[in-house]
DNA sequence: AATAGATGCCAAA
DNA sequence: TTGGCCTCTATTT
């Protein structure tokens, strides 16, 4: 379940792994099988995310092909999807994980040696001799290197595509704060023109691409901003704040590979506030185990808090259902 | 064993 | 507004 940050760990990952290599793709579970022929013992040329979409670029050979002759891998990992990744012991650690599973012990790493998850006591191959693991699940894809692999399993997207076509899925996107190249006043005009309420416009991926549930439910909050607010009736000046709050927040998500928006002296572990309670649904954290990581339930202020004492104010969070989605917010301190 | 629910989104009504 | 889709995990029976 991923948001944007998650989708920029991912193709940063993909960048470190196989960048340069040719790489086999296989569709263990056969629902890909015609759109991995198409790439298979390709070149893996560009990695990037739009949103929360991924475009993987490919060539034919790794001598300099023109833009327009690549073909692109294009995945949305939707509410389920997730990637998995494994490699030989000589390929560095990195991270990402799309949904976050709770296996014990599993953690942003990859998974050295053939053994998955725990892969535990088998001694390490040599480096040449590295054999990927089993596929675990329903594997719609497998990109595999000499020295690593990457599964997918339940995407909402995964299709091939030409530049022009891949042009166009970016086109339609709304500005992401993790773009350098992004422009806020896009988003700020589309939010002002809108009589939608600005809870609906924070995720609307034409709006501003990349952010998800608790991002709009934490901005908002942070913002002491109603979600339920026209955008039209929302001053540009906080418009542009919450824009700047957004691309902070989730390029601290890049960094760390949690999402994290409560100050610290917010949190109930820090001085000050007796203890605020945690949630009733354990969602998790890919970073749980982390030395110095922020437990979730002294992540969020309000997502998945429904019920709970405000971290401010002590107001109840409440719960409604907006744009599809369960909205979370307090009463008190977004009037 | 069965069900509910999840950081998403689309199409149909 | 509703139903459907994709998959896995945690919770309930």
């Amino acid at each position: 379940m991923p948001e944007g940050h998650t989708v920029h760990r991912l193709a940063a990952t993909f960048g470190d792994l196989f960048l340069g290599s040719r790489v086999s793709l296989s569709s263990p579970q056969g629902r890909f099988a015609a759109g991995s022929a198409l790439l298979d013992g390709h070149v893996l040329v560009a990695s990037e995310a739009y949103g929360k979409q991924m475009f993987l670029g490919f060539a034919p050979q790794p001598e300099a092909v023109p833009t327009e002759e690549l073909r692109w891998l294009r995945v949305h990992l939707g509410l389920y999807g997730a990637w998995t990744f494994a490699g030989d012991p000589a390929t560095a650690v990195v991270h990402a994980i799309g949904a976050p599973r709770k296996r014990v012990g599993e953690r942003e790493t990859v998974l050295a040696g053939g053994g998955g998850i725990s892969s535990g006591a088998s001694a390490s191959p040599a480096p040449g001799d590295w054999e990927p693991p089993a596929p675990r699940g329903a594997v719609r894809v497998r990109l595999e290197s000499e020295h690593a692999c990457a599964d997918l399993t339940g995407p909402t997207a995964c299709e091939v595509l030409t530049t022009p076509e891949a042009r166009a899925v970016q086109r339609r996107l709304g500005p992401d704060p993790l773009r350098p190249d992004s422009d806020p006043g896009r988003f700020v005009e589309a939010v002002v023109r809108s009589r939608s309420p600005i809870g609906v416009l924070l995720m609307n991926q034409e709006v501003i691409a990349g952010v998800g549930n608790i991002y709009r439910a934490e901005a908002l909050f942070r913002a002491g901003q109603n979600p339920l607010a026209p955008g039209i009736t929302v001053s540009r000046e906080v418009v542009l704040d919450i824009w700047r709050d957004v691309a902070e927040l989730m390029a601290d998500g890049v960094r760390t590979g949690a999402i994290v928006t409560t100050r610290p002296e917010d949190r109930s572990r820090g001085e000050g506030l007796p203890d605020v309670g945690a949630p009733r649904r354990l969602a998790r954290q890919n970073t749980d185990a982390e030395p110095g990581a922020v437990a979730r339930e002294d992540s969020f202020y309000v997502y998945q808090r429904d019920g709970l004492p405000c971290r401010i104010c002590r107001t109840p969070i409440a719960l409604s259902v907006m744009a599809t989605r369960n909205l979370f917010r307090c009463p008190t301190c977004q009037p």
